[in-house]
DNA sequence: GTCTATACTTGGATAGAC
DNA sequence: GTCTATCCAAGTATAGAC
């Protein structure tokens, strides 16, 4: 199963997988560190200290506590990608869309998910170019929420209504702006009512999406 | 009008003014730096060095570098009251209510304002009881909203369609998610997009707000 | 690969001259 | 009140032992 390396005489698997444990429990431990103490408090003291070895460590397999941290980022992006996707994918109403964003949206809120995305977004702020590799990152997800969106929508008086795009925008601030508020106050009940809401909204759009428009039958040519 | 201090023989009250001039350039500038740099790197040197003082005035005028950042929250919000109550207090629909939101919105994404609020928010979390002290800074402009949404949409049908609070939460909420968007990649017109976009919908609203309750009729006693 | 030790930098905060 | 000088704590990053 383990490719051997070489020196491969005893040891070396473990010991590889030993190490791989340590870069493991460092990228947890900054997304931990991410979640509790903020980007601010995210050192490679603080971070080292969470796993449990030296801080010499983060050097040594990430180069920098910025590129750890990034890596924390994909970690957690690559987590929850799936559970997303698949969630996303099987709404196949505008309600039902609603209703998987708000059982995404708590489940993120509380592992802290989407914390450590807006400690990434606003902590890029103080570090020269790790914007633009933030904004990278955050690209899959407004894809996706773009996709679900547009697929949900369709081609129906709904998307007329509210064009994916702007709804998808809206959608992704929407899941950074109530993150921020609730962990500001630690009322995550407010955020969910919001979500509650829009899922009653998304009703009445259920009833405009099922109306297919009559393929351009009154546009000139 | 300027009171006289002790030792009001000469130059006290022009010494004065200066001293509340420099005052006012640590708030600037830690504004400033805030907007700029974000809250890591909004360090006494930092600002002070935009205030063009020695970085010791920051500790003898504000104590201590998150004083003098609450301090700025304090100024930008004291500046921005004044601005939100008039525009929001002459809106009379529903619709207007959104233009408003949008224009107050533009204004402050240009200016960085809402960065300020954003920033502090998210550096709390990595200072130790900060957090309590943003959270009571941002409840003005809560209860701001919740009143202009509450005094739009009234007791009419889209109240019961649109809760107010929940309303208010969402629009408070989607102030600072389309911050921290545009802020990350630099782009205003999707977020202005959406709050046109709202707008839009508003209009809907405005037809069903037109229509009264009649008071409780269906309901039970 | 992992550790300890350390060089170097930056930042908060204070002391004391003016 | 404002400055310069300084102390001290904490952080990044590297060197070198094991």
């Amino acid at each position: 199963m383990a490719k051997a390396g070489p020196r491969a005489d005893r040891g070396t698997a473990s010991r590889r997988a030993l190490s791989a444990e340590v870069r493991a429990a460092l990228v947890n431990g900054a997304i931990d560190a991410l979640r509790e103490t903020g980007f601010a408090g995210a050192s490679a003291r603080e971070i080292a200290s969470r796993a449990g070895c030296s801080q010499a460590l983060v050097f040594y397999h990430f180069g920098s506590v910025n590129d750890l941290l990034l890596a924390a980022l994909d970690e957690v992006s690559a987590r929850r990608m799936d559970a997303y996707r698949s969630a996303l994918e099987q709404a196949d109403s505008v309600s039902a869309l609603a209703e998987s964003a708000r059982l995404i949206f708590r489940q993120d809120l509380d592992a802290g998910h989407v914390r450590v995305l807006v400690e990434m977004m606003t902590g890029a702020h103080s570090v020269p170019g790790l914007g633009e590799q933030v904004a990278q990152r955050l690209q899959p997800w407004r894809d996706l929420a773009y996709e679900a969106v547009r697929r949900t929508l369709g081609r129906s008086a709904a998307a007329r209504l509210l064009p994916p795009a702007e709804a998808a925008h809206a959608l992704v601030a929407g899941f950074l702006g109530l993150e921020l508020l609730a962990s500001l106050d630690g009322d995550r009940a407010a955020a969910l009512a919001v979500f509650g809401r829009a899922g009653h909204l998304a009703r009445l759009l259920d009833v405009l999406a099922a109306v297919r428009l009559p393929a351009a039958s009154k546009e000139k040519k």
